[in-house]
DNA sequence: CTGTTAGCGCGTTCAA
DNA sequence: TTGAACGCGCTAACAG
């Protein structure tokens, strides 16, 4: 670290520090001759005014934390993206944290950030969490929380999410329309509001088609092994399905996998459709049918949310419950020509 | 931000602010009785100590900066994953900064991070930067920093790297073996190391085998339209490669991507292979092969390495520049059946 | 074993 | 328009 600071600038111009860190912070109250020399004896030595001690006296750190469950995977990698933009642009860093999907992780990192670390927190819940505890006595503290995609929808903070019931009704209705009527919906597990969402929008579909009973849900959980096997015995029971509807990138790959292992011919024995953001699925063999979310939007609009909080701005009306659509983008793997209905 | 400090709990408990900060950190001069009693009213309260106080006090953040050149990569967001695993494992904190391959806004985060805002910072350099006074100024500052992947090594500082050289000599080897003798290498422009020691592993494998009059090098840039056009060119061409080695894993996408508009076969009428982390290519169709870095480990191992430096411990003598091998993963659109030589 | 004192570097009074 | 003085919250040095 440099160690030059405010003080030896003023003692080298024969100023006050006062009057440096005013100059620097361009107040009115200086006149520009000081300015002027200020700036150039600052610019020449290559002076960069200590963040701890700015932060120690201001209460104000310029950083923002975002707490995600996983980063391999497409979705929070564009949302971060977004979000790393938008700071820039405000001049604000970004600390990344990643849960794992595990409860006490967020915990721990939500209780390490109540000492002031950041200005204000994005977050992601874990597919684990089902206490909320640990987020409301956070934001009682007064500190900024935006929550995104995987929201906590009983708190009283801004969400910014994607219309998963809407989305996931319209990939449904499409199986079905194809001409499938056993549809299994592969869910990750957990009280997630978001799988509840996508859950919904799948359960009406089937309603209005009048295939409720015919309902085939698969909790899948983050053990890669475990949801292998849970799709292998989809596919070995009695009354197989003929179309998998993925609420997770992940659990598309896998069941892809088990189906060139089975020797499962997709879409003629069994037609696809996943909640995915991976740019190469139109690459897949058979390419993937997806729903497409707005993740770099999602991740722009929560952070932009997020400053305006920051900076004690009103949120319009529209920022409370932000919505951005996603959409379907049809492929291969559930070919539009076959459309029977 | 929490009000309570360190002051209250003292006054709470009679006890001067040193004793309760000694007992925090577990001080051996402190009785255990002392130390309990600041335990206890210290977890009532949900006490954080300030860290920009601790920071300001101790110049030590507690937070180390990684810059990458851009996100949605695989192989940056493995890395991303196993350092943010080791900085939580030292109760450091990670800071993201994407540069989008764009020299100059590296340089503007090297230069404000000369502040002290971090204690170390790992670095894979933009492919538009040929000038490293940015970074010489920085280490020179006596700021651990450690180069991954795309290195700088004229540089006095740690880098961990693939055997860029070795994996592409083999793909191209590879290449060989199955019969093709016109293997065209897309590359990365700029002067990254990187690009350099994966070319000229190419170029070694094309000279063993008498290749070398055959070698068609072709430098892409970020513009993803542009690298669509070369690529087309490439196949438009008299001379029409019958084999595509990709450096950069999304230049691999939009070469399946031309193959498709064009009608071109793979593996039939080209080969493909490709540098890439991503973990749906065996899905793709065909399946790609593909060499793949030790992405996470060399997150880990650089980070390891940075805290080592940080924490003034002599490195190893392997860890000055260490090289983690990468695999070569042989697919359909490289089919090792079709052996000729 | 515990307390007192003195800053870390900056920004904000208040005074001139 | 500028300067002097104080304190943000914490920790290290020095006493006791």
């Amino acid at each position: 670290m440099s160690n030059i600071t405010l003080k030896k600038i003023a003692e080298e111009l024969k100023l006050s520090p006062s009057t440096v860190s005013r100059s620097l912070r361009d107040s009115h109250e200086i006149s520009q001759e000081t300015k002027d020399r200020v700036r150039a004896l600052v610019a020449k030595l290559d002076f960069q005014p200590n963040p701890h001690a700015s932060s120690l006296r201001k209460n104000k750190s310029k950083t923002i934390a975002v707490i995600i469950p996983e980063i391999e995977n497409n979705f929070f990698v564009q949302v971060l993206n977004g979000i790393e933009e938008i700071a820039q642009k405000n001049g604000y860093h970004v600390l990344i944290y990643i849960t794992h999907e595990n409860y006490q992780r967020e915990v721990d990192i939500l209780h390490m950030l109540r000492s002031g670390r950041v200005d204000g927190i994005m977050i992601s819940v874990a597919s684990s969490t089902t206490n909320f505890e640990h987020l409301t006595a956070y934001v009682e503290l007064g500190v900024p929380l935006v929550f995104f995609d995987r929201v906590c929808e009983i708190m009283d903070a801004p969400c910014v999410t994607t219309d998963d019931a809407q989305a996931a009704f319209e990939a449904t209705e499409h199986l079905i329309k194809t001409g499938c009527s056993k549809i299994a919906f592969l869910s990750l597990d957990g009280n997630l509001s978001i799988s509840s969402r996508r859950r919904s929008g799948y359960l009406e579909a089937l309603k209005q088609y009048g295939l409720l009973n015919n309902k085939i849900i698969v909790e899948c959980c983050l053990d890669d092994e475990a949801t292998r096997q849970k799709i292998r015995s989809l596919f070995l029971r009695e009354n197989k399905p003929d179309a998998i509807f993925t609420a997770i990138e992940k659990f598309s790959i896998t069941t892809y996998e088990v189906c060139k292992e089975l020797q499962i011919k997709i879409p003629e024995q069994v037609k696809m459709i996943s909640f995915s953001n991976l740019t190469a699925a139109s690459l897949f063999n058979p390419s993937l049918s997806a729903i497409i979310q707005p993740a770099y939007g999602i991740g722009r609009e929560s952070a932009d949310i997020l400053f305006r909080l920051i900076d004690r701005k009103k949120l319009l009306p529209t920022q409370k419950k932000v919505i951005i659509p996603s959409h379907l983008v049809i492929r291969e793997s559930s070919p539009v020509q076959q459309i029977v209905l």
